[in-house]
DNA sequence: CCATCTTTGTGCACGCGTTCACAAAGACAT
DNA sequence: ATGTCTTTGTGAACGCGTGCACAAAGATGG
């Protein structure tokens, strides 16, 4: 059983920090882009622009894997492709399988993106015995209980799980078991896995969530509570932080534009409702 | 405006931090379950322990949102399910449209994971004419020519951006000048949008970029990196993980058409290009 | 009503990540 | 060769996020 620490030791990497390898992939896809249109030779200010990230911030993450540029021109597109991809442990191959053959994980088998960095289908897996052998991406699907055959044979260190909720933690514990140590979960659950096996995890409505937020936010600063006519944007330059009167929120009276601005920096205090 | 301004103001939202919001739903999910079996109060550690989080973190993550919890007891479950909905605004009902309807988005119109969390897949649209009126998820797929129309009448703020990537800006750029203001982008690049609008993103091959990184780590750790010395591996067997000649050595019968050389299938070319 | 026990809420310290700003390094022109 | 100009690489400051450790708050039992 052992629920619980789900957390990677993780930072103990050769000195790259975990937040520098999360953009590198990044990097590597604006540099291959670069690559294909032939272009030599690329300044940090101009790679950072299409990475969409700070050129300050790329110039050091690059310093971590050593000192790829030079002064004046900029960095060598082709050699830091390379620099990059094996940095990243691309430049080998990576057999992979996918359990779960929904329609997320039939998105995933055609996935191009796979293929072109690196990465290789091994086999698509699911517990359906009516998928045994019906080919989706190309690819014939093989029924659960090869999991670990295939998994033995492949040489598979990758899994990606897009099972359904409830079968998530049982897959994720029988790939464990026969030897992957690193997991891409797509199931909406926290997976218990022992020290040593890495979990990446990719929710698609906790980013939803993430987005209301937002979105509550915004439309809480600029008007009233209620999603009120779906007013076309105007500029909204206002600029100003209101505090958004959330509270009040339990109350939805229209839109109260005057309704008090006191409290400036402070947090909102729920004041009422019992607890 | 022109192009670039990719950055976000990020923590401007007055009191919660970003780090927090971002595990809100993370606790919504496990008190949800919590709310189903029944349970009444939870203690911080419990919840801490099915959130996979460390207590003492969830703790300051709820006492941002305000004092919730009873001293000696723990937190009232249904109480805190309330006040975490409503902080994260989903106590409305949010339309959300989903552009492109390929296999990635087929499967994010049949996610179950939205409509339990107050969003309402609003419509379905592909640019493929062919696509149009085909049903999936039980809904018909409109055409893109009816974008500006249907987020105009459903009043949509929110869109899914599951297109190849070279279509991904243009869509992007139609669902922001007809209102929308949160995007959450599948497609493999770097999308440009004026101020005002969020933006997050999924990105199936940079997370297993990520995971292949840690993972040749771990293989290069294990066999002792470059050292010439012989040493004698006992449990070999997992090393075989490190052999990179391990292409041939599977040779799946599918011939994986054509080669990924030159242009990906997802086509990341496009990207940016400013001037 | 008091003592004890449980659990929250938070002050504080620490480390990571981000950003600024600039010196060093090299290209290039003269 | 020398000066100028461009761009890298990085030292240092700052801010955010995390986790510890503990006092305050309230429940519970006598």
């Amino acid at each position: 059983m052992a629920t619980g620490r789900t957390h990677r030791p993780a930072t103990r990497s050769r000195g790259i920090p975990e937040a520098t390898v999360a953009r590198l992939p990044l990097y590597l896809r604006a540099l291959t882009a670069l690559s294909e249109r032939s272009v030599p030779t690329v300044s940090s200010e101009e790679l950072a622009a299409a990475a969409g990230v700070n050129s300050a911030k790329l110039r050091k993450d690059f310093s971590y894997l050593g000192s790829y540029g030079t002064r004046g021109v900029g960095y060598d597109v082709e050699y830091l492709v390379y620099q990059i991809s094996r940095e990243l442990g691309l430049t080998q191959d990576w057999p992979v399988v996918i359990v779960g053959i929904g329609n997320l994980g039939a998105a995933l088998a055609n996935y191009g993106g796979f293929a072109s960095r690196g990465f290789r289908v091994a086999a698509l897996i699911d517990a359906d015995p009516n998928m045994a052998g019906t080919p989706v991406a190309g690819m014939p699907v093989q029924h659960t209980d090869e999991l670990e055959k295939i998994i033995a044979d492949n040489g598979v260190s990758i899994g990606v799980i897009s099972t359904p909720a409830g079968a998530a933690q049982q897959v994720c514990d029988r790939l464990v078991a026969a030897g992957v140590t690193s997991i891409l979960n797509f199931a909406p659950t926290v997976l218990s896995v022992p020290d040593g096996v890495d979990v990446r995890k990719v929710d698609l409505s906790i980013e939803l969530q993430i987005l209301a937020f937002h979105e509550q936010r915004k439309a809480g600063e600029e008007a009233g509570a209620e999603a009120v006519v779906a007013d076309a944007v105007a500029e909204a330059a206002a600029a100003d932080v209101t505090a958004a009167g959330s509270a009040a929120e339990a109350a939805p009276t229209a839109a109260r534009a005057e309704n008090t601005d006191r409290k400036g920096p402070d947090g909102d205090v729920p004041a009422v409702m019992p607890a």
